[in-house]
DNA sequence: CTTTCTCTAAAGTGCACTGTGGCCAGTGC
């Protein structure tokens, strides 16, 4: 049992209530549970074992009894009581565009139909466009969406959407009657990984808009087209919603858009404790005792009405940021210009692209004042990784840039493997020469997680290692991270003064931002880091401070923030003074 | 099913768009 088996159980359940039509707010009970047991910050898994959820928003009585029961004997009797009573095959229905549960639940009732085959077979002997509620049209629409079902995935990396939302920004800034556009969604607030792609314009022809959007590079086909919103699936994958509204509705439309949903029902709860109603248009009273409603012309304007400090979007996810706002201890988050520089980069002395000096000359050229080098260790042959000999020889080298240039330093360090039985892939001889040492698991993924733990732990109890690597080695939409107890390994970072890294790969982006803001209240560091292979990568410098602000760091709690001569001193003192 | 300044009772976001069927219901966000 998984955190993510167990929220899957709990959608599954509500998907399952839906077909049985049962009362709408049990199955928002469900599928918010999962979004609970998603993002919740402590491990949720050993709590539930424990028989300790109380207290949990979200979670009541009737969840906490069936996490328990998933936890403590890994099955649910309720769940496999409910999964008699529908083929497994039928679910795949509610991937079709244009089906809901109650469609389905006629196509399973009246018509026998329990998987895609069955329901292509039916459309195509146009048995569909005769029943109640169905039509030809919707048959069509049901055929096309079969075919393409494959065609497009779900989620998508914020690398694969960032170039289009500029794009796309700029061409809607073109147009005259544009007054104000952003986007929103899951894109705005960070989310490792985006379902759709949200953007807002404030104009004075909004079916003008629409119509200009659809005429828009990159368009496969257009999946809806109204006066006020269009949605269109892109060629490389994902949807893009356009919405346009009024330039007074703007601030609305940009805080309920850009979510998450559950941070807009908590605000919306405060806005009825005012005797107001917030939507996505404005802000209304509710009854004639009401407070006045303020002038709101930005979006702060809102959470100052609702005696709130402004929420960064990335910490709009109901993790107790409304709290802090109403306290005024929201902290002041990280940004991109506070960056000095970055460790973890590779050349083509193991696997990258570049050289040292070509490496060297880009982070300059982006405004760095220092760049740490670590490739591969010897034991990732696969990755040229470097013996003992060709490491020294890099430190040397580094070593003569360095007394050539006063003006930027590179660090010596390395990505040493750790093996698998958490020793180092170098002894410590060879590390005391390093400035600096990522340790990273590279082989062995598919471990228990107290022995996976174990072995990371004694790999941070080493002196020499300044930092942990890609803590869960996920691949987002790719690669499951392997069984690792974070919490556990946040601890041991806190004892053994190691840093952690934000490997900032977009591919990564690991450590999780929902472990961080724990993580920084026991006083762990962080490392924001491009794990560059070639120069263009390290522009990933950006996703990271977009995490980093995700996790609630400051610029107190990453160390590239240092100044050159800070983060010299720092690496030389010992670890347990840092 | 959960939460709550009505606490063994009631309330819980609300609208655009589409297609169908007759002035609405389902879907999706």
């Amino acid at each position: 049992m998984t955190r993510e088996s167990m929220a899957d159980i709990l959608d599954k359940i509500a998907q399952m209530l839906e077909l049985k039509d049962e009362n709408p707010f049990k199955i928002k009970a469900y599928r918010s549970g999962a979004e609970v047991v998603r993002s919740y910050p402590d491990d949720i898994l050993q709590l539930a074992a424990e028989g300790k959820l109380t207290g949990i928003k979200g979670i009541g009585d009737a969840l906490r009894d069936k996490l328990t029961e998933l936890a403590t004997t890994g099955k649910l009797g309720f769940y496999e009581e409910l999964r008699q009573e529908f083929p497994a095959s039928l679910f795949a229905l509610f991937d079709i565009q244009g089906l809901g549960a109650k469609k389905i639940k006629i196509l399973f009732r009246d018509c026998h139909i329990s998987s895609i085959e069955d329901l292509q077979k039916a459309c195509e002997n146009n048995q569909i466009s005769a029943l109640a509620g169905f039509g030809a049209k919707t048959q069509t629409n049901i055929l096309e969406s079969i075919k393409r079902r494959h065609t497009y995935a779900a989620q998508f990396r914020l690398s694969t959407v960032t170039t289009i939302i500029d794009e796309y920004l700029d061409l809607l800034r073109d147009h005259p009657s544009t007054l104000r556009v952003a986007a929103c969604g899951s894109y705005r607030r960070s989310k490792e990984v985006i379902g759709d792609i949200d953007l807002l314009v404030a104009t004075s022809a909004p079916a003008e808009i629409t119509a200009y959007v659809a005429t828009f590079p990159g368009i496969d086909h257009i999946l809806v087209h109204g006066d006020t919103k269009i949605s269109v699936r892109l060629t490389n994958g994902p949807q893009c919603d356009v919405r346009a509204v009024s330039n007074r509705q703007f601030p609305f439309a940009l805080q309920y858009f850009t979510g998450s949903k559950e941070h807009n029902v908590a605000i919306r709860q405060r806005a009825l404790q005012r005797g107001w109603s917030l939507n996505e248009y404005g802000l209304t009273s509710t009854n004639e005792n009401a407070e006045v409603i303020p002038e709101i012309n930005e979006e702060k304007d809102i959470y100052a009405a609702l005696g709130l400090s402004f929420i960064d979007p990335e910490l709009r996810e109901n993790l107790g940021e409304i709290d802090a706002a109403e306290r005024n201890e929201l902290p002041q988050l990280i940004q991109q210009e506070n960056l000095r520089g970055t460790f973890h980069n590779h050349t083509t002395e193991s696997d990258g692209k570049h050289t040292l000096a070509e490496m060297k000359a880009a982070a300059e050229e982006l405004g760095l004042s220092y760049l740490g080098i670590s490739d591969h260790s010897k034991s990732s042959f696969q990755a040229r990784g470097l013996d003992e000999a060709r490491l020294l020889g890099q430190i040397a080298e580094i070593r003569r840039m360095n007394e050539a240039d006063d003006t930027f330093t590179l660090f010596a360090g390395s990505e040493v493997d750790i093996l698998k039985d958490g020793s180092l892939d170098f002894d410590d001889e060879i590390l005391s020469q390093l400035d600096y040492c990522v340790a990273s698991i590279h082989s062995s993924f598919t471990m228990e997680e107290d022995t996976m733990t174990r072995r990371i732990i004694r790999a941070m109890e080493n002196p020499h290692v300044t930092m942990l690597g890609h803590l869960s080695g996920r691949l987002l939409l790719q690669r499951e991270a392997y069984s690792v107890n974070h919490a556990k390994i946040i601890d041991c970072a806190a004892e053994t003064r190691t840093i952690i890294e934000l490997n900032c790969n977009p591919r990564r982006l690991d450590m999780d931002w929902r472990w961080w803001r724990r993580a920084r209240d026991k006083g762990v560091l962080c490392s924001i880091n491009p794990d560059a292979h070639n120069v263009s990568q390290l522009q990933y410098l950006h996703f990271g401070i977009r995490l980093a602000r995700k996790g609630w760091l400051r610029r107190e709690d990453v160390i590239n923030t240092k100044s050159r001569e800070n983060i010299t001193a720092f690496l030389q003192l010992p670890k347990d003074q840092r």
